[in-house]
RNA sequence: GGGCCGUUGGCGCAGUUGGUAGCGCACUUGCAUGACGCGCAAGGGGUCAGAGGUUCGAGUCCUCUACGGCCCA
């Protein structure tokens, strides 16, 4: 067909243009009759749709769809589906922030409910179902932004897949696997110490927490005559023991002695432990049920009483813990917060005289314990062989870099504990369990009452178990509900089963599982990555996919990491608009895999630059379509040489997940190819030296321009769609990629790549000369003289012609030397 | 304290089996050429964090140290 193309092409609306035709004629719409050997899978992160979106999720994501771009140019039938993760704490924080209100579980529906139109200082309490449905409204915009910010990045998603963690088909998935665990003893409930966080009262998992460092200080506090260092002073009425390590010389002697603590003059003990640190402030520290991990483990192994004061709403207990006297000093401290409660115990231990000296500022990690029943997944925290299974099976995992299997073994090495999935929380998946109610009105947790899978998804609190009726809920002889609901990575830990429709549509799923890859963020591993992993080995019994890619951090333009409190987020859709959404995948794809990479403008702009290019080029190239004639003149084949082991190089690296490779050769080649052999070209290919000359120049172009659009085109995609489209049918993105073989059939045998360098090397001496000359790159050259040896020479002396032309040059002398030279003699004296 | 990664011109980065240091930005100086001034050409600028080792030869391999980042304790 014969080329369209436009007076000034333009980067300008390409992404509006592109994303509707894309939907129109559902480019990346999933072919499910294809075979699994056909087709490439892909678990794609579910984002969290609470908050707007960073440049981290940008970068990773275009990272991935790189890759999904190239495997369905290389002919597979790409499944890539996106799903929401609106599940989860951070949903229900959203929207208390944004609709002013917080949900009370006592209250009943109200379904005339509507929140003001500005959210009120004081919060308004909602029922459960009230809550859940505007966590569900406020969900569905966010998504709905969410996606249109992904196509118009360019992601090649097939939007007719997409799911969310909420969703029912999620539900039925996650409480399927709930039960099939429990089924097989993978899951189980238990009494333990489990971390709880104070501000959304809810328990929480090893995975959740985040070492912030707070500012606090130490307290140095007197227990008879030891003195112990705390930063957590309000904790003296839980205290249990104090503890030194057996070594420590100052302390052996006190060992299994006791002494009183400050203020409530409670007996306890003096312990060796080897996990007490010496050189951490006196080297003698105040065990507390519960203060920290270490306090949970000295509880544990030294066998110490319970004695807990601070209560689920963070403040402290109204009545004192056994043996700690109901004083004037307990008083001082019950029903007061944490840190109020520190004030006043530092003014009484002031006034008792056992405080010594000032509080000294430190930072440290603050964590809280409390004691609850709850549910867990086995992970092989407490179960070494368990353990041992999970680490082999990431060892089977191809990791993109392979480094980060690292993180992998030193979390689950790290492992103390099986993984907790019970939060007492409103917006998530509930457990489908209830509990009969005794005679007695005992309601009895050992005989859970469980949903059969076909009733999947359930709600415990509005659905009735089998053999019951509604009005027994709650009642003597009757059942009550489980009133937890499921950690989100307990859902999000299937995002494969999900995505595939395990068990709901078992063709599909054999055809998309295994999955070929996981793309993903570092800071997931622990809980995403490995908790999927656990999922599928107990389920499925092997890995749920067969790659990984990590990607890396995304840096703040000073290199330092973009945290909100920091205030250095930088948010993407200003970029988008200033330079374009192939600008920023330019940006997103030079960071190689696995890198920590800065936000860099000044890479986005030479993003941008690069697409202007294109369009340029391309401009150029398709004014010169001539007939298709064969390639026959020595500068173009050594092009198409050349070019062929860029295919080589590119196909090469993408294979490797290295799409930062391939776009860093195909656009080193396009510079030259433009700067040099276009240049070299341009008079053949208007004609200059006749019609062959030109006819293979204009073929050779062609062929050029169709290659070089293919290898951008999974970086690149809408400036590549849009050259395309001026002369060929049907999508650059459903076009194969480009062969290597084919273009050295099209080079010839005799293509010789010398011919190329060679030239090349001539012409930047003759613009050398013009430049320092301070002339134009038009002036003319009276004489070239070429010294270089035999090969080089009789490879420059086949361009011969297309040299002079480039350069002007009225006479072109070579000699054959040792000492490479280019001489060159303007037509025009110098100034 | 442990693990992983990084340290290359002012800035951001390449450098695949060891063989005379590259790219882009920025900077300087030029250039209206029939794809492109959102352009083109050229130029200056680095003892490759430091020390030691292996080698004919180390940015590249080994050891240690320093600094930075992330994760864990």
């Amino acid at each position: 067909m014969s080329p369209t193309v436009p007076e000034k092409p333009s980067l300008d609306g390409l992404e509006d243009k592109w994303t509707e035709r894309w939907e129109r004629d559902a480019t990346y719409r999933f072919d499910r009759t294809k075979s699994r050997a056909e087709i490439y899978s892909i678990d794609t992160p579910p984002p969290t749709v609470s908050g707007s979106l960073h440049m981290g999720s940008v970068f990773g994501y275009v990272q991935a769809d790189t890759i999904a771009r190239y495997r369905r140019m290389r002919g597979q039938e790409v499944f890539y589906p996106m799903g929401w993760d609106d599940n989860g704490l951070a949903t229900e924080r959203r929207v208390q922030n944004y609709f002013g209100v917080r949900c009370d579980p006592s209250l009943p529906y109200d379904p005339a409910f509507e929140p003001p139109r500005e959210p009120p200082k004081e919060a308004i309490a909602t029922s459960r179902p009230n809550f859940v449905e505007l966590c569900e409204r406020l969900v569905q915009e966010d998504e709905k932004a969410f996606e249109q910010i992904w196509r118009h990045l360019g992601l090649s998603v097939d939007w007719t897949q997409h799911y969310t963690t909420i969703g029912d088909h999620s539900r039925r998935v996650s409480q399927r696997a709930f039960l099939r665990n429990l089924a097989r003893g993978e899951a189980y409930r238990s009494e333990a110490p489990t971390l709880w966080d104070v501000d959304f009262q809810t328990a929480v998992a090893q995975a959740e927490l985040e070492d912030r460092e707070l500012q606090g200080a130490y307290h140095r506090v007197r227990f008879d005559d030891i003195e112990i260092d705390t930063t957590r002073p309000e904790l003296i009425p839980a205290c249990v023991a104090l503890v030194a390590h057996p070594d420590d010389a100052r302390f052996t002697s006190r060992f299994g002695t006791a002494v009183r603590t400050p203020l409530f003059g409670v007996e306890v003990p003096v312990l060796p432990h080897q996990l007490a640190e010496p050189e951490k402030g006196t080297g003698i520290a105040m065990i507390c049920t519960f203060g920290d991990v270490t306090d949970v483990t000295w509880w544990r192994e030294l066998q110490l009483p319970v004695r807990s004061i601070v209560g689920r709403d963070g403040r402290i207990q109204p009545e004192p813990p056994p043996g700690v006297p109901d004083g004037d000093a307990w008083r001082a401290l019950a029903g007061s917060t944490v840190t109020k409660a520190r004030r006043t115990i530092v003014e009484l231990l002031r006034e008792s005289g056992a405080m010594v000296g000032d509080p000294r500022p430190v930072t440290h990690p603050v964590k809280f314990y409390e004691r609850g029943d709850r549910r867990y997944i086995r992970n092989g925290g407490r179960e070494p062989e368990l353990r041992e299974r999970f680490l082999a099976a990431a060892r089977e995992l191809r990791w993109f870099p392979p480094h980060m299997v690292a993180r992998y073994d030193n979390w689950v090495q790290g492992l103390t504990g099986d993984w907790l999935i019970s939060r007492q929380r409103f917006f998530g998946v509930p457990f489908p369990v209830w509990y009969p109610i005794g005679g007695d009105g005992e309601v009895d947790h050992e005989r859970p009452l469980l949903a059969d899978e076909s009733r999947l998804p359930v709600d415990p609190s509005s659905d009735v178990p089998d053999g019951y009726t509604a009005d027994q809920r709650d009642r003597s002889g009757g059942f009550t509900a489980d009133a937890d609901v499921m950690d989100t990575w307990a859902t999000s830990s299937l995002t494969p089963q999900i995505a595939t429709h395990w068990e709901d549509d078992p063709d599909l799923f054999s055809r998309l599982f295994p999955m070929d890859l996981r793309p993903q963020g570092p800071e997931i591993i622990r809980t995403w990555l490995f908790s999927t992993i656990v999922r599928s080995e107990f389920e499925h019994g092997r890995l749920p996919w067969a790659n990984a890619t990590i990607c890396g951090w995304v840096l703040d333009p000073d290199r330092k990491k973009m945290s909100k409190s920091k205030g250095n987020v930088v948010t993407p859709l200003p970029l988008l608009e200033e330079y374009g959404s192939d600008a920023i995948r330019y940006w997103a794809a030079s960071g190689r895999p696995g890198v920590d990479t800065a936000t860099d403008l000044g890479q986005m702009k030479v993003g941008r630059r690069l697409a202007i290019k294109i369009l340029n080029a391309s401009r150029f190239v398709l004014s010169h379509v001539g007939d298709g004639g064969a390639v026959t003149e020595p500068l173009d084949t050594a092009m198409l040489a050349r070019l062929a082991r860029l295919v080589e190089e590119a196909t090469t690296a993408f294979e490797g997940y290295d799409y930062a490779r391939a776009l860093e050769r195909a656009e080193a080649f396009f510079w030259l190819f433009c700067d040099d052999y276009l240049e070299l070209v341009k008079g053949r290919a208007y004609g200059s030296q006749g019609d062959d000359g030109a006819s293979s120049a204009s073929s050779a172009l062609a062929l050029a321009l169709a290659t070089l659009l293919r290898l951008f085109a999974p970086i690149l995609p809408f400036v590549t769609e849009e050259v395309w489209s001026w002369w060929q049918d049907g999508s650059v993105h459903r076009a194969p990629w480009p062969d290597a073989a084919e273009l050295r059939v099209a080079a010839g045998d005799d293509a010789d790549g010398l011919v190329l360098d060679t030239a090349s090397d001539v012409l930047a001496a003759i613009r050398r000369e013009k430049t320092s000359a301070k002339q134009s790159l038009r002036a003319p050259v009276r004489m070239v003289t070429v010294r270089d040896t035999a090969d080089r020479l009789a490879a420059l002396a086949r361009a011969a012609a297309d040299v002079r032309e480039a350069g002007s040059v009225a006479e072109l002398a070579c000699h054959e030397a040792l000492e490479p030279a280019v001489e060159v003699e303007l037509a025009t004296e110098v100034a």
